[in-house]
DNA sequence: CGTTAGTTTGACCTGTATCAAAGCAGGTGG
DNA sequence: CCACCTGCTTTGATACAGGTCAAACTAACG
């Protein structure tokens, strides 16, 4: 988990967050991980994998409203009834159990809470993404995000990453089309703000780029003493 | 506040919380809550009025992510720092003290409880509105929710209700132009789906709004036995 | 009245969707 | 090893939703 991200804990405490992980299990590309976690009421732990938090409508088109990586904590009791958790990778996550004595724990419970707003101010920018950002701003600002929290947990430095999701899943993340990911990522590459495929991003101009996005009026840098917990 | 409306509560419980209600204050339209409410850490309930949460680009454009109304709990330790928190018409808002205390009994508790889990999931269909809905059905789909929020505080009933807000204000929610969002609203007059101004929107068939907008695989319609509390 | 904020309308432009087809792997079975 | 899937990316052509600009209209208000 990556709980050690939002605050300073103690080894002891990391050590007990480690204890909690149980019963881990996979779950392949398309798999409702909802259904899969069924036997268990949650929390649950994100240990390898995407998972999309999204809705599909009648018609096929599909909105994902988050996207959740490695680290993150999924509750299947957050959220709409209908919405639908989706293996957007393989994944493989865990039961967290006992948690609830374990967050009695000040540092813990503090770490917790800033982890669920952390949460909900990405729901934030998703609506202003979508609402007012064009296609070319929005995935910029979409991938100053993931790079953020891929290196929260240990998945990118400040300049690569790997998105493992084809463009249609990336499309429904942005609510774009696959043809307008595409022309949006050439795009950004021939403006040289990026360069790479999907699978290995490396950011060449983050400054431009999050100017463009109109990123980082909230978000500060990552700072560089966290140390996060390692997951697997 | 519209707990009420979120869990049955005993006339005890009701009268606490009114007894919660403190230094009740106005401000005028596009001023800043936030500030407005800096003396205190909140948090603070609506009595009258729409406020809006969002964050406006350093071009003029504006995103609001929520809308708040009255009976609407605001928290301004809640949400990213630079989010922005304006009143939309004027505005009575007042403290609420002593709530914490209040809220170790365990109906009060599941009700606001229930009333944040509202309000995240009216986010999630705030992105799918944003992300997947033409401006046809995404203002359809405000409207449907709109109409059973303010049924909850008793400020409409199944059918009529009135919006205090401008065009320009519409638009800001759902991610349009003023332009588009009165061409919108006259399409939905004009197959009459609804009928009369902002300040007067007459509902005239729901059902296929619903539809539209493909609203209702969540929102369960309003049970007519619930009993909110009147505000003022 | 004149001023101001909001609504409405028309003309035009552009960003993004849609449709269709052509490349391009990586993986499977003959 | 090749032929063949199948899923994904890329490209081109075209259509349309919604943005932008500008101006007229309306209503409230001092």
């Amino acid at each position: 988990m990556h709980l050690g991200a939002f605050g300073r804990l103690s080894d002891d405490d990391l050590a007990n967050l480690s204890n909690c992980i149980a019963r881990p299990r996979r779950c392949a590309v398309g798999v409702d991980v909802r259904h899969e976690a069924s036997d268990s009421p949650g929390p649950w732990v994100i240990l390898m994998g995407w998972v999309g938090e999204g809705r599909e409508l009648s018609d096929g088109r599909r909105q994902l409203f988050t996207v959740r990586l490695p680290g993150d904590v999924l509750d299947p009791s957050r959220g709409p009834a209908d919405m639908e958790v989706t293996a957007l990778t393989t994944v493989i996550f865990a039961e967290l159990r006992g948690l609830d004595i374990l967050l009695t724990g000040q540092a813990l419970r503090n770490a917790w809470r800033a982890m669920h707003r952390a949460e909900r101010d990405a729901l934030y920018d998703q609506v202003l993404r979508l609402g007012r950002l064009s296609a070319f701003e929005r995935t910029a600002h979409l991938l100053l995000e993931l790079q953020e929290r891929l290196q929260r947990v240990g998945m990118a430095n400040a300049l690569e990453f790997s998105l493992p999701v084809s463009q249609k899943v990336l499309g429904d993340v942005l609510g774009l089309s696959i043809v307008q990911v595409n022309r949006t990522w050439q795009q950004l590459r021939r403006e040289e703000l990026i360069s790479g495929q999907l699978r290995d991003v490396l950011i060449l101009d983050r400054e431009r780029l999050a100017q463009i996005a109109n990123y980082g009026l909230s978000h500060k840098p990552v700072a560089q003493e966290l140390r996060p917990t390692r997951l697997s």
